[in-house]
Formats: C-alpha cells, sequence, structure tokens
DNA sequence: ATTAGCACTCTTGCTTGATGAGTGCTAACA
DNA sequence: TGTTAGCACTCATCAAGCAAGAGTGCTAAT
C-alpha cells in the first residue's frame, strides 16, 4: 500500500523535525512550522495510520512519534535529495586533503578526520584490500655478506621491502638462482594464495645452497606478504558521540566504544560490505542495531578499493552525510589515480626494528 | 609534624578499603574489619586529625572519609610492599610476550593489551626515542633503471628501507658516489640533528648528475628519517575505565576518552617523563588531575629506552600495579636484548605504499 | 587517653501532587 | 466523506516532603 503525497509530506517533516531536535514531534508543532494547511487533528490521524504501517514509533502513549528504521529507509531510498557542499567544507576538503597527497596512508587518516569534523560523528577510513593483487616479480638485493633486502613488487606497482640478517653468510649465486626461483613460483599468483599455499607446504630445494637460503628466507618472506595483505583501519572522532543525546547514557557510550576497541573484527565487517555508497539503518545492522553505518568506496588507480565510513545514531543527516562522503571519496580516488609522475619515492612505510 | 604508628595503621585501613570498595570509609567500618583494638570513636579523633593535616577528605559531613592524593604519596613512598605477581599473571605475561618477541612493534602493542587486561585499566605502549640514535652508514641500492632503495643504517643497528622511484633515469656511477658522499657527510650524526639540519640549506653538489639524483633523493631521506624519529604509540583498553564507578558520570568518562583522542600531544606528555617506574598522582599531572599516571620504560639492547603506563582513577591498587609494571618491563627488556643471534631478518616494518 | 552516648547533618530513596505535552475519540461541520 | 474542534485521558517530568540510615562531632564518664 501505497503512501499518499500528504503522508509523505508529513513524514518528511517528522523526519526533518526530529534529525533536528532529538524530540519526539507533534502533530501541533508540525502544522505549525511546516504550513500543510490542516489541523493537527488531521495530523494525528495520519500519524495514526502511518505508525499502522510501521514508519513511526511512539516512545510513550502522551508523546509525539519518531520514524522508525523504515522510515529511514524510505527516506533514503526516495525522499531525500542530493545536497551541495557548503563552500567551507568543500574547501577544507580540498585544502587538506592535497596537502598529504604523496603519503598514502597519511591522506586515509586525514579523511577519516575530515569526515569526522565535519559530520561531527565517528569515521573511519581503511587501506584497500589486496587480497586480489598478484605478484610482478620478487627479488633480493645483497647488502653485506650476511644481509640483504627482501623486495615485492605486485602487478598494481605495490612495492614492499624488509632487510633480512641471516646468520650464516650466503653466496651470490644461489641469492640470484633465489631470486627467479621464487619469481617464477609466485609471479601471477595473488598474495593470499601465496601466503595460504606455502604456509602449508615446507618447501625444499634441489640444490643444496639454495636449500639453505630459501629455508632462511621464507618466514621473512610470508611474514611480509601477511603485512602486506594487512588492512590499516584508521578510527577517528570517536569522542563526538558522547555530545549526541542518545549517548547520554553511560551504557549506550559504553557499548559504543567497545565495538570499536575490536578493531580486527570492525575490519573483517567492513571488507564484507558493497562497493559504492552504502546506507545501512538501525536493525540493517547485525550488530550495533541502533546504529546507522554509511560507508563509501574510493580506488586506487582505478582499481584496488577501500572504503570510509561514519557511524552514528540512526537519527542523522543522512542527505547532507552522503553528499559529503561522495565527494570526499571523488576527491580521494582523483588523488590516488597519479600513475608515475610523482618522482619522489614512495613514503609512508613504517619505521623498521631492529 | 610525623603520623603516630597509630595514625598509620588507620590510614592504611582507609586506603585499602577505599580503594577496594570505592566509598568513603566510615569509623565504625574500620574498627570492625580491622581490629586495631580502640573504639569508633577513638578513630574518628584520629581521622579527624589526619583530616586537618590533609591526608584525607570529606564528601559531605555525614560521610565517611576518602584518601587524599596526599593519603595515596604516603602510601607509595613509605607505607606499600612489593607485591608478588598472582602465577597466572606470570604466566600470561611469559606466555602472551614471548609468542610475538621477533616483531618489535608487535610485541609492544601486546605489552599494553596484556597491561590493560591485568590492570583493567587503560594502558599505553610507547617504541623507543630515537633523537639519540646516531646515523652508521647509507646505502643506495639499485633496482631498475628509475627505481631504487634507499636503505639508512643506525649504530645502534635499527634498519629502514624505502622504496624510490625516480622520474628520470640515474647512473651507476652517480648512485655509488652519491651513498658515499651522504654516508660521510652523515655518519655518526643523530637522526634529529641531520634532519633538523638539511631541512634547511637546500644542498647542492659540484657535480651535475649527482646533483640532480641527490635532488630527487633528499625529500624522501628526509621523509624517512622523520618516520625514522617518530614514536608508535599503542593504547590499550580505554573502555575498561567505563566500569569504573569513577566514570560513571558521562562527562567525566568524556573528558577522559578526549585526552586520549590527542596522541600526539600525549606523546609528548609521555617522552617528557623521567625514566624507571614513575607514579604520578591527581594534582601532581598537569592535566588529568584526577588520575593517576604509572609509567615505567623497556630498554631495547640496553640503550633505547620506551614506555608503558597505565592510567586510572587516583584509587587505584598502586601495590599491585607497580609489581606489574616492573615484572612487565624487566620481561619486555629481556626480549629486547637479542643481539644478532635471531637468523630471522628483522620484521615488523609496515606495507609500503605505492 | 579512651570511650559510650547522643544530637545533628546530609544523602538516598520513595511518595505525592502539580504541570504540560500530546494523543485518541467523538461529534459537529463543509 | 474528509476535516476539524473539543475534551477526556495518559504519561513523563519536576519539585517538595518525608523517613531511613550512615556517619560525624561533641560531651561527659571511665
Amino acid at each position: 500500500m501505497d503512501l499518499s503525497e500528504r503522508q509523505l509530506q508529513i513524514l518528511q517533516a517528522i523526519i526533518t523535525d526530529y534529525v533536528e531536535n532529538a524530540e519526539p514531534v507533534g502533530s501541533r508543532s508540525i502544522a505549525k512550522k511546516y504550513n500543510l494547511g490542516v489541523s493537527p487533528a488531521t495530523i494525528r490521524n495520519e500519524m495514526s495510520d502511518l505508525e499502522e504501517m510501521g514508519y513511526l514509533t511512539h516512545p510513550h502513549t502522551s508523546a509525539g512519534r519518531v520514524p522508525s528504521d523504515k522510515a529511514y529507509r524510505l527516506y533514503v531510498n526516495d525522499l531525500m535529495k542530493k545536497k551541495n557542499l557548503s563552500a567551507k567544507d568543500k574547501r577544507m576538503i580540498n585544502d587538506r586533503l592535497s596537502a598529504s597527497r604523496d603519503e598514502f596512508d597519511r591522506t586515509i587518516r586525514h579523511a577519516a578526520e575530515l569526515l569526522s569534523e565535519i559530520t561531527h560523528l565517528a569515521s573511519f577510513a581503511m587501506t584497500p584490500a589486496t587480497n586480489e593483487e598478484t605478484i610482478s616479480f620478487i627479488r633480493l638485493l645483497p647488502v653485506d655478506e650476511r644481509t640483504l633486502i627482501l623486495m615485492i613488487v605486485s602487478e598494481g606497482g605495490q612495492i614492499t621491502n624488509t632487510t633480512l640478517r641471516l646468520t650464516v653468510p650466503y653466496t651470490q649465486e644461489a641469492l640470484e638462482l633465489l631470486s627467479k626461483n621464487m619469481t617464477v613460483s609466485y609471479k601471477g599468483r595473488t598474495l593470499d594464495d601465496v601466503l595460504k599455499s606455502e604456509i602449508i607446504h615446507d618447501v625444499g630445494s634441489d640444490i643444496e645452497a639454495l636449500s639453505a637460503l630459501k629455508g632462511s628466507v621464507m618466514p621473512s618472506f610470508l611474514r611480509t606478504l601477511e603485512d602486506m595483505l594487512n588492512v590499516n583501519l584508521y578510527m577517528e572522532g570517536m569522542t563526538n558521540i558522547f555530545n549526541l543525546p542518545e549517548y547520554t547514557s553511560i551504557d549506550r557510550a559504553r557499548d559504543f566504544m567497545e565495538l570499536f576497541a575490536r578493531k580486527d573484527w570492525f575490519t573483517q565487517k567492513m571488507l564484507a560490505r558493497d562497493n559504492g555508497v552504502v546506507v545501512t539503518i538501525g536493525d540493517e545492522n547485525d550488530t550495533m542495531k541502533d546504529c546507522t553505518l554509511i560507508t563509501a568506496t574510493y580506488h586506487v588507480d582505478g582499481k584496488l578499493v577501500g572504503k570510509i565510513g561514519v557511524i552514528g545514531p540512526t537519527r542523522m543527516k543522512y542527505d547532507e552525510i552522503t553528499s559529503i562522503m561522495e565527494y570526499l571519496t571523488n576527491n580521494l580516488s582523483e588523488s590516488f589515480r597519479l600513475p608515475e609522475n610523482t618522482g619522489e619515492g614512495n613514503a609512508g612505510d613504517k619505521k623498521q626494528n631492529k
């Protein structure tokens, strides 16, 4: 059963008002603020119908109405219009993101910071998942007789290198042989695939010296692959939610914070979401049933896909926030398009520990 | 004016009781639980004196007494005894730390996790500051005609390497020359010093090709130094504080959480603290005046010094916690003593981004 | 010096009643 | 038949009042 034009208007009014003021909205105030040309009584009747259809709820008998998850869903799908960002927000995004364009992880983190500053909600950003990345080649570079650098280059152009110190000296030939050997074995396979298969069978080799070297190198190789696969998660503005009336109860605030203490779990959850701007409202989430989660994806070089998102109560400014996220992710994708033209080394990797 | 033996006993009893129950403790309950052989009235008189001396406070007329910061300070300095760790805690620390002994950053993070699990407080761990580390040598390794690896080795044995992609090809000679050139310039100088001086004067060179290459390499070099200098901070168990009666007020909980959202600021604060086990109680902190902060230091190879710490309300089990931290830092220092005998490469460095 | 006794204070929890916002129903109206 | 005014009813919220209980501080006796 479809909603009448007037019902939609009333629903929209209720949502707008509730999102703004966080208080149950009554028939009288609707009639006054949004002049729909009908009396409070009529609005009451419509509200009663809307409640019966599941779009509104009643905290208690004599309170105003509150939009349900279903109402927000309708709003997001059909009612809301795209918002233009304020000049201030646009400028903020442009300035702050471009300032750190050359450092990947830092840029991602800044994006999350920005998002929480602009939306006043909790937000996060993740580096792209690289499960599907394939290995292009592997190289072992000599440093001194017992030290070498292991370098892994993916088809996508991602380069990782680690310093290895062996207990015994290696020979130049063994090193070159192993480089080729590994490249041949792994070229074209995904990081994920290599990690999973190699962790099981212990690989030997026909040549003696090679076998020994390989034995020393493999553990580091696997650990490095693992690091490459790891998605980094940056959370920002978690404390913003303390300012929302939804979270004045210490219990709800605690629940909220505890969710995000489990970073690994959260990362998995977020990786599983679809690409593009995705909004899940209240019950549509399997955990955090009183939250809305909005995620959006950005692209790196048009291939890899990372995610950013905001989390807040179901009562949020859906139109503004989705618009902001769209703008922000476009901007990010743009930043990460750069093909080979920087001239700079790729920074952003971390300190190496002895 | 010194405290009498009986006053000390009473003070100790009050502290013990209050730390346990988080409620103002009255004369009657002291007399009952800790049989000091005197009546509540006598205890009341002593308590009155102790209050006058500043060791106790009174939430309101008809409530029991609460220890002041000064009382805790006295307790920490003179009264408390070292506690033996429970077998369970010991085992936990031994098992969980050794499991990740080969990866520096991960071990540090685990230490913080452990600390918050055992103490049920918020905790943190920092990697060592490397301001004082000096450069041993710098090497540039060729990969292909436009790609090279920049490697920085410190006297302490810390190795960092970054992949660089240049816009223009380089020559083998220029590369070797620059390696030597840089090593000569920077050897023996601290990271901090090099970073500060080089960021100011733009360095030219006499040879044409060398100058061009140097111009391309320097920005990455400086950024890498910066990364090496960065102290990593891991925070764990922040949500533990929600379970404490001190933080049932949303405002205090918010204040607490917001302190730690400012990671950079917090890192600076912590770096400035003395080495060893340091306890600062309430007013002794310039911020967080209602918290106690306990930090302790661990050593890497006997030289570099990192910190771990716990943060909680002034009401905490000082004896247990300081003992745990002492044990934990000893254990950590032990783990990080290993000189060259692993055979494994040093893992723990992060994904490198394109 | 110590202690018993007692008045006094202050918090906490509970009840009561007033207020006000808002609904739901009914009957009148266009 | 859809709309509206009117009115009784419900429920949350707030303040005031009251009793109970914990604990102190003082005084006088030991």
